[in-house]
DNA sequence: TCACGCTTCTGCAACGTTGTAGACGGCGTT
DNA sequence: AACGCCGTCTACAACGTTGCAGAAGCGTGA
């Protein structure tokens, strides 16, 4: 039913090729032909196959963006952020969720589908520096968060020691006397995101001379409001519960919220939160959140650019690129009251 | 750099055809030929090059999944459950944001990239009958939500009149005696869900024999957050305000309970609010929302599954479906105190 | 006049895959 | 012994596209 490069050549009088130059904007083409072969294509509503380009030139004009879960606000937003970046450039993203798991993210980087994509946008949870390594040379790759800075690949984040230091501080700062954070996982290594907060964390402890007490470090299995509220609990249960929380993303965040309501308590009265990403929850939350608000604009526009450079091949001297993206503290009203600025 | 068809059939001495016929299990072929193949395709990691295969068969393997907007925590969610049911199938989603624009939805689902997708599952916004009818027998695809439900293409929806029907009732119930609405859209047609939820709202009061109080019945441009604030704003401004609102999604009943508590009053005691949809916020807000939660998964395997039985050709004398999807009115704090089912 | 170059256009081959048609032996039946 | 059938395998063409090489027409300068 659709129509081809074939048709459209019958239907102007002149060969396929013609109307593949026509279509690819081949310069030298009179102004008589070029005039009728556009005119059969839109009479025969002619549309390029991308499966018969891709097989013969090798680009597809789709990126993957490989992420742990699509619902988690963040990952959503971001998406949305970085199909509006590879828009501009005419690419369509295919989004893949890996559920963190190795072997699926092994897949979408490698690419059970590389077949399909020019290339691939990640946000790696579990994969290590080998399977990156393995493929880096022939799959366009960026990675997004501040696993595996160092193995020689495009690399976007925002630098999660330095904003965890600042959003502790932060509490210290509001009148946090016995600080705590939710959002350690131990099965991660030190690479890992929340190894670094917990650094970020440990840091602004130390500078400001407060002893780091090891069972306020709440460890979590995954990044959800349910692992926010269990943790919360387990801290509100120690002989001396925590008066401020700093946790390592928002959902962690409202879900310790709910867990202080349930409890009796109040924010930020008798436990200051914050949390880390500032989702469009944070900003309508019950208290509000106090967070962490990377550019997530900035961040998908980075990532989509550097990609964009793998892909039409890079100046062979270019190194791998680390960007870092700006971020910003959100005062709300869970750390304090009055505060509120969004 | 990836290995043909062509290659392993050379590592293991037999034609292209034969590699083929046991990449895709055809049965003619002895046990020896078949290890062979098998060997020589594990050694050369092959992978069958899937725009090759989409030219030659027409099938890629890749569906597409059309929303309004991706960062919403309902479409999110419903992006996964699709993801999900899609895996099963062996089938990679490609998920594309249309923003609601008729214009975009027109080419989600007719197709800039119908060459490499085998169907689309659409959730639309503005697109008309006549969009969908231009193109439903030449591109396989399922629509999701109320919109369009008698223009023959298969169909997947909750009843959205009955829904918003229940979940007043128990607000009328519950001891609500000024009953408003939120999210009326000017410019949807009847047809659309917020017309059908507004209708499913007089239904309730009709029946239990309340008024109706147009202005009572606040419209919104879009459906997030922010527009329930502000339309619930209106509301409390009103000489008479409302003491129960219906809020056509979450997201609206979030921001409406923002405003109120913005305005220094209690949700219930003050104002009792309802949701749609069940995102995973409305299980930790504060407070926990009362809302109507769709079966997510079931939608979801319901449009997969129409979807395929289009693509893989169906019995020419099956009729387009429309399949209801269960609901259960899921009561929370944010209308009863005590109620908390969750 | 002829060689040369430029513009405009064309035919052929190839990308990796699968459908069609058929080749080739071996086996059972007549 | 001849026949047909079945299991196994293969050759060829085609899907729609673009790179390559080159043809045809025309003008220019020697």
């Amino acid at each position: 039913m659709p129509s081809s490069l074939k048709d459209v050549a019958a239907r102007a009088g002149v060969s396929v090729k013609t109307v593949s130059n026509v279509v690819n904007g081949y310069p030298f083409i009179s102004v008589a032909t070029r005039g009728r072969v556009e005119a059969a294509i839109s009479e025969l509503n002619y549309r390029p196959n991308a499966s018969a380009r891709r097989l013969r030139t090798g680009r597809s004009g789709l990126i993957a963006l490989s992420v742990p879960e699509i619902d988690a606000p963040y990952f959503a937003e971001l998406a949305s952020h970085i199909v509006d970046a590879a828009e501009q450039r005419g690419w369509t993203v295919l989004i893949d969720k890996t559920g963190g798991e190795r072997s699926h993210e092994q897949l979408a980087v490698a690419g059970i589908r590389s077949d399909l994509i020019d290339g691939a946008i990640a946000s790696p949870l579990s994969i290590t520096t080998a399977d990156i390594t393995a493929i880096k040379d022939t799959h366009p790759l960026v990675l997004l968060g501040e696993k595996l800075m160092r193995c020689g690949v495009d690399h976007v984040a925002v630098d999660s020691v330095a904003a965890a230091c600042e959003v502790t501080e932060h509490l210290i700062e509001s009148g946090g006397t016995r600080v705590a954070a939710i959002g350690m996982r131990a099965e991660d290594d030190a690479e890992s995101t929340s190894a670094l907060r917990v650094q970020g964390f440990r840091k602004a402890m130390t500078a400001a001379g407060r002893p780091v007490h090891e069972h306020l470090i709440a460890t979590v299995h995954g990044y959800y409001r349910p692992d926010g509220y269990a943790a919360m609990r387990r801290l509100l249960a120690l002989p001396d519960p925590p008066d401020a929380v700093v946790c390592f993303n928002d959902l962690l965040a409202l879900g310790a919220i709910r867990a202080i309501h349930d409890a009796r308590l109040r924010v930020p009265a008798d436990v200051a939160v914050t949390g880390f990403d500032d989702i469009e929850e944070a900003r309508f939350s019950t208290p509000r959140l106090t967070t962490i608000a990377p550019d997530k604009g900035a961040l998908a526009e980075a990532a989509v650019d550097l990609l964009a450079r793998q892909i039409t091949g890079l100046p062979p001297e270019t190194k791998p690129q680390e960007v870092l993206i700006p971020y910003r503290l959100v005062v709300r009203q869970s750390t304090l009251p009055g505060a509120d600025t969004a």
